[in-house]
DNA sequence: TTGTAAATAGGACATACGTCCAACTATCCT
DNA sequence: AGGATAGTTGGACGTATGTCCTATTTACAA
């Protein structure tokens, strides 16, 4: 029902921080349900299993970024500008980026170590992204290698959301990007 | 005594692949004494708590980075082809790279999550690696942009072990590897 | 106002975990 | 040989976990 779609998404929401901020093998059903001030029982109505509210979480997560994606869109029609905006959108999040990892990239390191059925899934975020990255590298004339530039752009911002992150080093973070910038610019 | 030296050499041994292939939340002391062969009692002879083992693990690690280092700066005088091993090292290991990740990365990823205290130790495993490569950029006449090209060199790594990693794609990962040696030549 | 379905509560359950211990055996020194 | 030390055993312990169930309350439709 209509209530019953409202709480779902405020566990849904309160899941995702916790499994960002902890880690998906450290959050528990009672974290969970504490935070929510809800019940154990509760929860276990919404969500069977802890596959299940992480599978619905990268869900989430996943439509999020396809929506922020669309917005871009809109906003910029120029495909460097939109590249741009990529890298803009991690230097807004540099402090979450500099205490948790990136969000995508810390939960596909935990899941790809044994846990394979929803790496695939998790997955699915970064190609959320990669494709539209690969997308905005063709129009700028790269065709053969927008694949492969999609990759390293992702694999770049990676890199330093984990050094940031193990180092807690905003500095390096920041130099980073804006030598990102530049090459994007110079592309 | 001798012998109890050897077991918990192999002890660190065993739990250092498990933590390094399942990742340390989801590695028990019964997965290690298991793996072993011996009995919880006796693993808890050797080492009291979780967090030793980890400790025990990655001061293990960070000395045999340090072996591998000095051997390399024996082998090789110059410092652009010690960088160039240091990559070369990377390409060695791309099989297990793409299975579990950079085994530096992935813990220190992990650890970065509320485990604070024992994320100072593991961060010392990069910061081995990194003084090094710093030492190198530095001889390459790099002076004050040294530091800054010795965390870019450690993050880029980290990028691609995990985009390998989370895509099992090898081929990306030889990609950016000539890519990065590329750079190196042309430093 | 009922009857039905949705939502909530609290706790049972089996298992797994990290830690710890008391007792036993092997090893070594004198 | 005897005694001290090193090494080994299996299981106890309290707690935490993921899952599940039954009973109760709330909300809406007839």
């Amino acid at each position: 029902m209509q209530k019953g779609e409202v709480i779902r998404k405020k566990i849904i929401d309160t899941a995702d921080a916790l499994f960002y901020q902890q880690g998906f093998a450290h959050t528990s059903f009672t974290d969970i349900s504490d935070a929510l001030g809800m019940s154990k029982g509760n929860f276990y109505y919404y969500f069977k299993t802890k596959d299940d509210i992480l599978n619905a979480v990268i869900k989430k997560r996943s439509e999020a970024i396809r929506l922020d994606l669309e917005q871009w869109d809109k906003l910029e029609s120029e495909p460097r500008k939109r590249l741009k905006k990529y890298v803009a959108m991690l230097t807004a999040s540099q402090d979450v980026i500099a205490k948790y990892g990136c969000p995508v990239g810390s939960i596909c390191s935990e899941l790809s170590k044994l846990h394979h059925e929803n790496l695939n899934n998790a997955s699915e975020m970064f190609e959320v992204y990669r494709q539209w990255l690969e997308e905005q590298f063709r129009q700028l004339g790269y065709k053969k290698e927008a694949r492969i530039l999609s990759l390293r752009l992702l694999s770049r911002g990676q890199g330093i959301a984990l050094i940031t992150s193990t180092y807690n080093d905003k500095v390096f973070f920041q130099h980073e990007i804006a030598e990102i910038m530049a090459w994007i610019e110079n592309l």
